[in-house]
DNA sequence: CAAACATATTAGTATGGTCTAATATTTTGT
DNA sequence: ACAAAATATTAGACCATACTAATATGTTTG
C-alpha cells in the first residue's frame, strides 16, 4: 500500500511525463514544491518498490505498475471532482482542493459507487479524461481553441489547466462547458481571438486563454 | 491545524470520556491499539497544544478547545456515514471504514454541503448524535432496550455500538431503524427478550443484543 | 574547450509517530 | 499493610518525510 505522499509523487510523475514519457527530478521538485534532494530520495524508494525507473542523472520514468497506481489516483481525483460538481452542486473552481484530499482515500467501493452514480463518465468536469479501473484512459479527443481557424464553430469541451483563476475568468464571461463558440477573427500579431457565443459577440480571448480551452469542431449538420 | 493522527487521539479521548469526563492512557491505548508510551508522549504534545489536560499519573481530560476539535471530527465522521447511507446507497455496515478516512478531510464546505443535502440531521445512521459546527450535541434521548419492560412498545432509534457483526445480525433479522418492537416477555434468568415486530413474533434477543439497541418509548397515541 | 550554470546526488539534521525495554507510581488483593 | 499486578513514564531506537549544505555531473555558451 502506498502512502498519500508516495501517491502524490506518482501522480506528479504521471502528469509531467504524460507527453514525453519521462520527467526530471527538477520538474517534479517544482511541481510539488518540494526540494530536489527530497524528491531524489523518494524516487530512490519508489524505484526500490518497482514503481519508478531511476538511473543516476537520468530522467525518471514510471514502470507499468507505477503508471497503473498513478492512474488510479488520478481516477479517484477526477471522479471526485465530477461527483462534487454533478451530485453535490459545487462549482468548478471549488472542487480541486477537496479532491486533492479525497483522492488518497483507500476504499475502491466508494469510488466505484461514485462512478456508478455518475453513469461511468470518461471525462471530469474540467474535461480531462478519467482513467478506468484498469488504468486505461481515453485519449484526449479535443484540440486547443488556439489551433482553430477563423470561421470555425466549436464546442467548449474542457480546459487544459484548472487553476482557480482561469475558472473564475471563464465564469465571469459565461464560458461554460458545452458553449458553442464562433471564431470571428484572429489577430495575427498576438494570436488573440475575437469570438462570439451565447448571444455575446466580439469577445476577445488572449492566446493564453485560447491555449487553455479544449474544444471539438462542430460538423456541418450541427451548424 | 491538527494532523489525522492527532485527530484520532482527540476523537478517542472524546468518546472514552463522554460519560465520566475523563479517560486513562491505558484506555486510549487499548481503544486505538497503540502502545501506552506512544499514547503518553502524544498526550504530552496535545497538552502543550492546549487540547488536553495531562498531569503525571492522573487521568486525561479534554480542554474546551480539545473537546471542540474532537467534536468536529466526530461531526465529520457521522455526517459522512449519514451521507454514504442516505445519498449513495451504502449499507450501515459498509460505511464505517470509509468515514474513518473521510473524517480527516480539511474542507468545511464539503461537510456543510453534506449537512445541507441531508437536511441538517442530528443523529447518524447508527442513531448516534451528530455534533453541530459549534461542537454542540443533542443529548442522547434514547434508552437501552434492556432497560424496558414487558408490554412496552418501542421504536428502534440507534445502536449503541456499530460493529459489523452486530449490524449484520440485525440485517438478517430485518431489524432496521424505525422498526416498532413489542416486548412480549423477558426471561428473568438470562435477561433475554421475546419480542415481535414487522409481522415477526417471538423473536429472541439475548441481553447482549438488548444492551446495544437504543430505543424510544412510544406514547399512547402512537400505538 | 573551458567556465559558468543548471541539475542531480550525497551527507547530515529535524520532526512526527511508532516501537521495546527499563523504571516509577498507583491500585488491588490477601 | 505490604506484595503483586496494573498502569504510567522515561529512555532510546527506528522509519517516513522533509530540510540545508556540500559535492558531483551534465549542459550551455563565450
Amino acid at each position: 500500500m502506498n502512502s498519500s505522499v508516495e501517491e502524490n509523487y506518482l501522480k506528479a510523475l504521471f502528469m509531467l511525463s504524460s507527453t514525453k514519457g519521462e520527467a526530471t527530478v527538477n520538474e517534479v521538485s517544482r511541481f510539488l514544491d518540494i526540494k530536489m534532494p527530497t524528491v531524489n530520495s523518494m524516487m530512490k524508494r519508489l524505484s526500490e518498490k518497482g514503481l519508478v525507473i531511476h538511473e543516476n542523472y537520468k530522467p525518471l520514468k514510471l514502470t507499468e505498475k507505477g503508471r497503473l497506481e498513478a492512474a488510479l489516483v488520478v481516477r479517484k481525483h477526477r471522479l471526485t471532482e465530477m461527483y462534487l460538481v454533478e451530485k453535490m452542486g459545487f462549482g468548478w473552481e471549488e472542487v480541486h482542493h477537496i479532491a486533492e484530499q479525497i483522492e488518497h482515500i483507500h476504499a475502491p467501493e466508494f469510488f466505484n459507487k461514485m462512478d456508478e452514480l455518475l453513469g461511468y463518465p470518461t471525462v471530469d468536469p474540467h474535461g480531462s479524461p478519467i482513467p478506468s479501473e484498469e488504468g486505461k484512459i481515453v485519449l484526449n479527443p479535443y484540440l486547443k481553441l488556439s489551433d482553430c481557424m477563423v470561421g470555425e464553430q466549436v464546442e467548449l469541451m474542457a480546459v487544459g489547466q484548472s487553476s482557480a483563476s482561469l475558472l473564475k475568468y471563464l465564469n465571469t464571461r459565461e464560458l461554460a462547458l458545452g458553449v458553442v463558440i464562433h471564431i470571428e477573427e484572429i489577430e495575427p500579431f498576438d494570436r488573440s481571438m475575437h469570438v462570439s457565443y451565447s448571444g455575446r459577440t466580439s469577445v476577445v480571448l488572449t492566446s493564453l486563454v485560447c491555449d487553455s480551452l479544449l474544444v471539438r469542431r462542430l460538423n456541418e449538420e450541427t451548424k
